[in-house]
DNA sequence: GCTGTGTTTGTAAGCGCTTACATCCCGCAT
DNA sequence: ATGCGGGATGTAAGCGCTTACAAACACAGC
């Protein structure tokens, strides 16, 4: 609330202050209303007195206000996101390719994040949809059915990425099956003949990705005749630390898993250095998995066995859908479904027979 | 320019469509004047008025409109940044702490990447001071004298980070020196009897930050009496390939270097899985060094000896700077110099007496 | 020549908010 | 009583742009 010298007149033109329209529409001898048409739908006026208005842009460098413009205009050429936190690489990576694509669109792109928290996540929202973004990118379908309403009632596009699930969801989606890919994954390591299954999974509160991948495993353990106690699962927040911890939780139990499944791929690169740790070859006497493919997956010792997600794709993608479904004003698109596969590596090997439980 | 419903009559109020500060004031039955004076000035008025103001927002759910705001106060509430990448853990990392002391303070976050090119960058900022950014982060200053003109011109508040020369620049900056830390990380390399060092940089055109590194290096090897050739260079792009890549190169030249030190620790961990892949254990065949202490750093096997830079203090601490600069209206503030120190790791040994040179 | 059609440009009314300034009102000193 | 100081509120003029509508003009067909 600096009361600082606000009121003294801005200098114009020559002395490189802004320039305004009307600067611009005095010195090319025409109206404002022709300038903003010149910027805005260029083939509206006339090649000669198009050339001259341009001309005297450039001369004076002016610059649209933005804030006008989007007043005036009821659009602010602003994609919201709000996202977990950019510290995890896999929404770094998707809102990079994310970025990129909006710019080359013309848009540009504003950050909230929620660090997981489910009430700063609708708080993130409500500012940006009063910010005036044109649309919002969401991460996954767990959310208050009240926010969902309030964005269809302010007739706000939204996406939800790193998630596909068009039956359920009211929201359009790009993403994957979290549930499948997992269900996938654990069914290739009941398949090397392991029957104590240990998850370490990121909380699941509020969080339908971290949800659907523990109910993969759980489908796949089930269709394979597992029973309750030979699937374990452990909940923790996300980090390397935390990862190990868990893992050491579970091999800790009276009837350590044999292989350890962790819900991403930072997690399992925890467990992976507490097994080093714990002088428990992997995969000889554990095995362990991961989940999204980061770099880091192929640059630790053993390389690990994970799900590999186009993160990039996606978010390149989930731009040219947003600006879409923006540009003709619709709340809803197509879901997209993008192919996430498993990445067989060093991590997961057989299960060594020691002594059936019991 | 989707010409849909646009003119239709916004419905108002209790339909649930976005209401207006009038709407509010006439429910309050007061004036614009003094409902927006309840939200931006509290303590000007009455307790009992703006008791009955509030109660009329929180009724309508009134949320202010923002480019009105923006337009009418000539403030944004808004800080641009221009970083080369978000997917660069560690600008992700300093971004994300800059966002949370940003929105604790109110304010909001708007990014572009400039993919380090020293072009887009130039074209971001401009469009973020369009948009009527309140202040710029930007990293490094590497930077056309144009542009600090311009942002002079336009009276907008910019700040450096990830860099810190209060001397030779023109902006403020928040960050380390990236020349002595390198210097001093150089001399411990020489104090282990290393004779011929490699280096790998980043690209160093646009890039201060790398230039200063390199330079440290450069500035140890001449005080220990190196020679030129006891130095070899090789700059790359980001990524864990290439700097496998540039690290086989060096170790192929006829008088390989004894010590590999690398711009940051990306590059050091793909010089560190070519090493592996060349059967040259580190660092008993050759050392290697790496800048930044990512989280890598001490998950790669063996761990990695680097500069730790703390990201996450710098970012949160741009962004108190920052919005003390826009709050008083200064385009300058005192530079900051954060602390980064070396980490002794497992990748740096002695240098192993292999004859030397010649 | 007159009307009708289409194209180009201008006029001016907002968009929703902030804020300088005017007004009102109340208590208090005179 | 009268006048004055000062806090609370209202009035209204923008902020810089877009855009509906009107005006002006060119040219075709009749």
């Amino acid at each position: 609330m600096a009361q600082n010298g606000n009121r003294a007149p801005p200098r114009r033109g020559a002395s490189g202050g802004p320039s305004k329209l009307a600067d611009v529409a005095r010195l090319a001898g025409v109206s404002t209303a022709t300038v903003s048409r010149c910027l805005n739908e260029p083939e509206r006026v006339q090649a000669r007195t198009r050339e001259r208005v341009m001309e005297a842009v450039a001369q004076l460098g002016y610059r649209p206000n933005f804030s006008a413009r989007a007043l005036a205009a009821r659009r602010t050429g602003t994609i919201g996101a709000v996202i977990p936190t950019m510290e995890n690489a896999i929404f770094a990576r998707g809102l990079q390719a994310f970025q990129e694509e909006l710019g080359r669109r013309g848009y540009t792109l504003l950050v909230a994040s929620s660090s997981y928290r489910e009430d700063l996540e609708e708080e993130e929202i409500r500012a940006l949809a009063a910010r005036g973004a044109d649309g919002l990118l969401l991460i996954g379908h767990h959310r208050d059915e009240r926010i969902v309403d309030f964005l269809a009632g302010q007739g706000l596009p939204a996406l939800v990425a790193w998630a596909y699930a068009p039956r359920e969801a009211r929201l359009p989606s790009i993403g994957f099956d979290n549930r499948r890919c997992m269900t996938r994954l654990a069914e290739a390591v009941l398949a090397q003949g392991h029957r104590r299954i240990g998850v370490v999974s990121a909380q699941t509160a509020a969080n339908d990705r971290a949800r659907d991948r523990v109910e993969g495993v759980r489908m796949a353990a089930r269709s394979a005749g597992l029973g309750e106690d030979d699937l374990a699962v452990i909940e923790t927040t996300y980090g390397f630390d935390t990862g190990g911890v868990a893992f050491r939780e579970l091999m800790a139990r009276p009837a350590p898993p044999s292989a350890v499944m962790c819900g991403n791929d930072v997690l399992a690169v925890g467990a992976l250095r507490a097994a080093r740790q714990m002088d428990l070859p992997v995969p000889d006497a554990v095995s362990v998995t991961g989940f999204d493919d980061v770099e880091l997956a192929t640059l630790v010792d053993p390389p690990l066995t994970t799900v590999h997600v186009p993160h990039r794709e996606m978010g390149r993608r989930a731009a040219e859908m947003l600006v879409g479904m923006v540009a003709e004003g619709s709340l809803s698109c197509p879901s997209v479904e993008l192919g996430a596969e498993i990445r067989m590596r060093a991590t997961l090997g057989p299960a060594r027979d020691r002594g059936s439980p019991r």
